[in-house]
DNA sequence: ATGGAGCTAGTACGAATGTTCGTTGACAGG
DNA sequence: CCTGTCAACGAACATTCGTACTAGCTCCAT
């Protein structure tokens, strides 16, 4: 990526700002006034350098028609993700039929940052209720986005449903002839050993968020 | 709040799908044509309307000037938040200098959804490295949103630096005489006590994010 | 009816705003 | 010295775009 003149990044800069602020863009002319340029020529002239660069893109004859492309300008940076309910211990993981997720409005959603998804789609939100999962390090009321397991490999962390305990769990998952280990994420806790059929997968969790008040 | 009517609505939804897809707010014809209106004073009409109904947002004589104001559609859904370092035992805690809050660019960001901050400003993000944290259920890798505390409560989340023994921990904060008592998030691990001036509180933990490969 | 309120139309004005054009100065290469 | 490139200027031009004005239509209470 080629160096911008002091002028230049100025003016990225105030675009990014202005747009944080204004909900809009800025015109030529604001561009102008703010970065004490002489001629909205001169500022004509520096955008059409800046999208050269490829750090904006510009719309011809629209007015405010500047788009930031930088990256953290970026658009769509966070995205909603159906909150289905709470995993506990004693009770059924809840599941996802397809078609609950396209359900008009009823549903709880929670925005998180696409980052935390890795580009996973179709992921879900659990809101965890008890202790069943301490030893992988996920308290009381945190969150862990799930996204559904079509199918695990060994050493995948896995929501774990142990039918003969009525049990959910997070733990890292090895199947191991016909017995599944379920691996806590502390190597100071020993491992849970189960009967192939008695573990139910219900995914791969993706991530934890834990929100202290 | 009042009843729209069906052409409200349906250029509300517009606008904020047009945000979403350009980056700018679309101008009285675009809402136009695209709402099947025959005239441009009708749309303005109805977005008087809907900024008097607290919708939206006009700045007059401003191409584009529309803000909606809805929450769903509400901007802003994730926050930039500099990712200041590491944070390790045995090593100081990073301080974070008014003047670095402000620095040009070299600093890595974290985009973290707005929820996750309850509002707070200037919190930074560190990432956790080795396992001083373990029993405040915080893994090696994790990243913690760290809000800089002027003051702390007692049963407050604490980043702490202990002076004598170089190491940072997690805990919650009690202070109890001239001694602090620093407890664990399970209940099942013993409290640390350690003297007052031995403790340096780096400011107060505000979530915890955990991304799984 | 009568008239006002609420909504929709069609048109036009003028400010807001993007873009072009002719020039100028600095600077490097031939 | 000449020439081409880069950066900057100032002015003018051409759209884009917000807003005002007038008028018609329906519903409803007076």
């Amino acid at each position: 990526m080629k160096k911008l003149s002091e002028r230049q990044v100025r003016m990225l800069r105030y675009i990014g700002d202005f747009l944080d602020e204004h909900g809009y863009p800025p015109t030529v002319r604001d561009i102008q006034y703010a970065c004490s340029i002489s001629s909205t020529s001169v500022v004509d002239y520096n955008l059409r350098i800046l999208e050269r660069e490829g750090r904006i893109r510009r719309f011809p004859d629209i007015s405010r028609g500047i788009e930031v492309l930088d990256g953290r300008q970026g658009r769509r940076h966070s995205t909603p993700v159906p909150l289905l309910g709470e995993i506990a211990a004693g009770q059924p993981i809840p599941v996802l039929a397809s078609e609950d997720y396209n359900a008009s409005e009823p549903m709880d959603t929670l925005d998180v940052t696409t980052s935390m998804l890795n580009g996973e789609k179709n992921v879900y939100a659990l809101r965890v209720r008890g202790l069943s999962m301490i030893d992988a390090l996920v308290d009381d009321g945190d969150v862990v986005l799930v996204k559904p397991a079509n199918e695990v490999r060994n050493g995948d962390m896995v929501v774990a449903w142990l039918k003969r305990d009525k049990e959910a769990t997070l733990k890292r998952f090895y199947l191991e002839g016909n017995r599944v280990r379920l691996q806590p994420a502390n190597s100071q806790m020993a491992a849970i050993y189960a009967d192939a059929e008695d573990v139910e997968v219900q995914g791969k969790v993706v991530a934890v968020l834990r929100n202290l008040a």
